[in-house]
DNA sequence: TCGAACCCTCACATTGATGTGAGGGTCAAC
DNA sequence: GTTGACCCTCACATCAATGTGAGGGTTCGA
């Protein structure tokens, strides 16, 4: 598949899904016309991507979780260094805080647009 | 209080502090010298701020649920113009999206550190 | 009364994630 | 063989969240 067929499936735009590439984050084959050629897989990857993005992780970091993502869940060892697994622990208790602060404000929401339907 | 403390306490910088001012996300009164003054609850405020732009939501947005989420939670009603529910809805949705993709990808950052500690 | 440790405003710099546009190939269909 | 819809690289623009520093007041204790 091409750059353009990605990006209408993944929503993300050309530019983004090139800017993607360059920070190693996904990977294009080159067809004979240097036109990037990209696989299925690619496309739950670029989801999953945008979605870590969007959820406040910056690439970096998520270049770095990626490998430990990919299924088949193999474990890729060859990641497994002690600092790699240092930055996991503490990128995982980061994430973790996120979450609870996002639900707890979440619910907070959920909560006052309720008492706004039910009160009018 | 002042800057300086609040900045200790919430481990914010001075500089940030007097940008989540200019954007509407705390108030400050101030001294007759012109320095800022803060009350106890912009502690709290604030920490609340930081979780939330750390989760991914961008100030604009903050700024318009703060009000919701005040403690006592009284209604404003004032803020619950049709447009404003609408956001606050797509913003919930939104919240919640982002809450099982983190979760999602914190569980399986947590398998992984699993099995990588009890296969070594 | 001097210095240290605060505070102020203003303004320019930076970083990460993006948009946008110029200048130019490729390819299929007409 | 030209047109339209793709693709390429490069580079500058933008936006939000921050850093940093200049230039300058206030407060307070030695």
């Amino acid at each position: 598949m091409r750059i353009g067929e990605l990006s209408e499936r993944t929503g993300a735009s050309r530019r983004l899904l090139r800017y993607y590439e360059e920070q190693g984050l996904i990977v294009a084959e080159r067809c004979a016309n240097g036109y990037r050629s990209y696989d299925e897989p690619t496309v739950d990857r670029v989801l999953q991507v945008r979605g870590l993005l969007d959820a406040g992780l910056p690439t970096r970091i998520i270049k770095q979780i990626l490998p430990c993502l990919d299924k088949p869940r193999t474990i890729h060892f060859e990641h497994a260094t002690p600092e790699m697994i240092a930055t996991l622990e503490q990128e995982l208790s980061g994430m973790s805080e996120r979450i609870s602060c996002l639900t707890r404000n979440r619910d907070a929401i959920a909560e006052y647009l309720e008492a706004v339907r039910v009160d009018r």
